[in-house]
DNA sequence: GACCGGCTGTTCAATATTGAATAGTTCGGC
DNA sequence: GCCGAACTATTCAATATTGAACAGCCGGTC
C-alpha cells in the first residue's frame, strides 16, 4: 500500500495509507458543503487536514482588503500543515471548499505522533512537502517572469490538468473570473479581456462551461 | 543538541546534529569561493547540500534569458533537497555562493537513509521544510499583492535581518541592484529609482555600504 | 414575467512598469 | 595616475496595468 505515484513530476497522489483512512483518536472525518470554510486566516491552529474528496481553495487577505488565492488543492493534499512546527500557530490563510468535499481532520499532537512512529507516513509526508514546495516555487517564478496574459494561460492549463491524468483538452468545472484574477494577481477586467482574446484565437471555448485546448500552450511558449 | 530555535517564527537555525557535522560515507565538506557555482539549472541531481557557513543565491533562468533570484540562503539551510523525492531528478535552479561558504554535500541515497533511520533528523528536516514552505508562500503573496516599491522595501528589511537576531538597523553586506531587481521581479532602473527615493526619505543610508533603518517599514505599512 | 443578485463584457483615464539608451561613479590593478 | 570593468543614476517613449464605472446577460424565485 505504499503506492506513491508522481504524474509528470508535479502532482502527488497516493492511496491514503491505512493510518490516514481510519478515524479514531485525534482524527475525525468531516463533509463540507460548497463554500464552507475549514479555517480562517488568523485562527489559532492545532490541526492538520487531509483532503479525501473535493477541491479546496486557499486564500489570503491583504491589509487593504485585497484577496489572493494561493492554491487550489484536490484529493491527496494536506492542508494547514504549517502548524505542525510553529511555536504559536496561527492560520496564515483561509481554506474554503470549492466543491462538496470530504476531509480528514488530524489533531496536531496526533500528527506529530504519527510522524514519529510511522516511518512510511513520515516518508510520504516528506515527499508531499517537497512536491508542494516545488509547486509554490514554480508559482513564484511564474510571477517573477511572466506577464498576466501568460500567467492566466498557465493557470488555465494547470486547471485543465487538475485531477485528470490523460486528457489534454478538458472542461473546467466552474471558476469565476474573480477567482482567476486572485490566482494570478491581477484584476478581473484584465482576466475578462484575455479570456475573450483566447476565445477569439480559438485557444479556449467559453460559453456556459469552459474548455481549454492544448493550443493555449502557444501563449506561454511563444517568444 | 536538539536545539531548534525559531526566531520570529520565520528563520530557522539549529546546531547541526552530530550526523550532519561529520563527513563520512556519502558526505563530504566543500569550501566555496565567492561566485562559485554549486549546481546549475538542468544538471542531474543526486545530492542534497547543507550550508554550514556563508550565503548562497538560488537563481532561475527563463526561456527569454531573464534571471530571477528565488532565494538567498544562509547557514542552517538545505539546498537542492527537491531531488530526494523526484523520479528523474533535475536541478530546477542554479546555486551560487554569494560569499565564501562551507557546505556539506550529502548524497541522495545517504540522505534517504538518514531520514529513515534517524528520527531526530527526520523531525528537524520536516520542520525545516515547513518553514521553507511558509517563506516561499510569503514571497508569493508578496508578489501577488504588492507594488515593486513595497516589494523592494520588504526585500531590504528581510536582508537586514538576514543572519542577525536583534539589531533593527543593520548594514547589509553587499548586494547589487541587479540582484535586488531579480529578487523582486522588476528592472534595475526601477530599483535604482526607489533606492534613491528611500534614501531621500531617510529610510536607508546608501553610500558605499547599505544601511537599512526600521523606518523603511513605513513604506510597507502605509496605506 | 418582473425583479434581483451575481457574473461578465467593455470602456477609459490615471498610473506603473518596461526596456533601452546615455552619462556618471567607484574600485582595483598596473 | 590611468584604464577598464562593473556598478549606479537618470531619462524617456512605448506598453501594461489598475480601478472604477456602466451596461448586458443569465438563472432563479416569487
Amino acid at each position: 500500500m505504499k503506492t506513491l505515484s508522481t504524474s509528470r513530476g508535479k502532482k502527488l497522489v497516493f492511496q491514503p495509507a491505512a493510518f490516514l483512512a481510519k478515524t479514531g483518536l485525534g482524527r475525525t472525518i468531516a463533509d463540507l458543503k460548497k463554500g464552507q470554510a475549514i479555517f480562517s486566516q488568523g485562527d489559532s491552529a492545532n490541526a492538520v487536514f487531509y483532503i479525501q474528496k473535493g477541491k479546496i481553495k486557499l486564500t489570503v487577505l491583504s491589509k487593504r482588503g485585497k484577496e489572493a488565492t494561493i492554491a487550489l488543492l484536490g484529493a491527496g493534499n494536506f492542508l494547514g500543515e504549517e502548524c505542525i512546527a510553529a511555536i504559536q500557530p496561527q492560520r496564515m490563510a483561509t481554506a474554503t471548499a470549492l466543491t462538496p468535499s470530504t476531509i480528514l481532520r488530524i489533531e496536531r499532537k496526533e500528527m506529530v505522533r504519527v510522524l514519529h512512529e510511522e516511518k512510511l507516513f513520515s516518508e510520504i509526508f516528506v515527499t508531499y512537502l517537497l512536491a508542494r514546495n516545488t509547486r509554490i516555487q514554480e508559482d513564484l517564478v511564474d510571477q517573477l517572469f511572466n506577464s498576466s496574459e501568460k500567467r492566466l494561460a498557465r493557470a488555465l492549463l494547470l486547471l485543465a490538468q487538475f485531477g485528470k491524468d490523460g486528457a489534454p483538452e478538458t472542461v473546467i468545472p466552474k471558476i469565476g473570473q474573480e477567482t482567476l484574477a486572485e490566482m494570478i494577481g491581477t484584476t478581473r477586467s484584465r482576466v475578462s479581456f484575455f479570456m475573450n482574446r483566447f476565445r477569439k484565437l480559438g485557444f479556449i471555448e467559453y460559453n456556459g462551461k469552459l474548455k481549454v485546448h492544448s493550443s493555449l500552450l502557444n501563449v506561454i511558449l511563444h517568444d
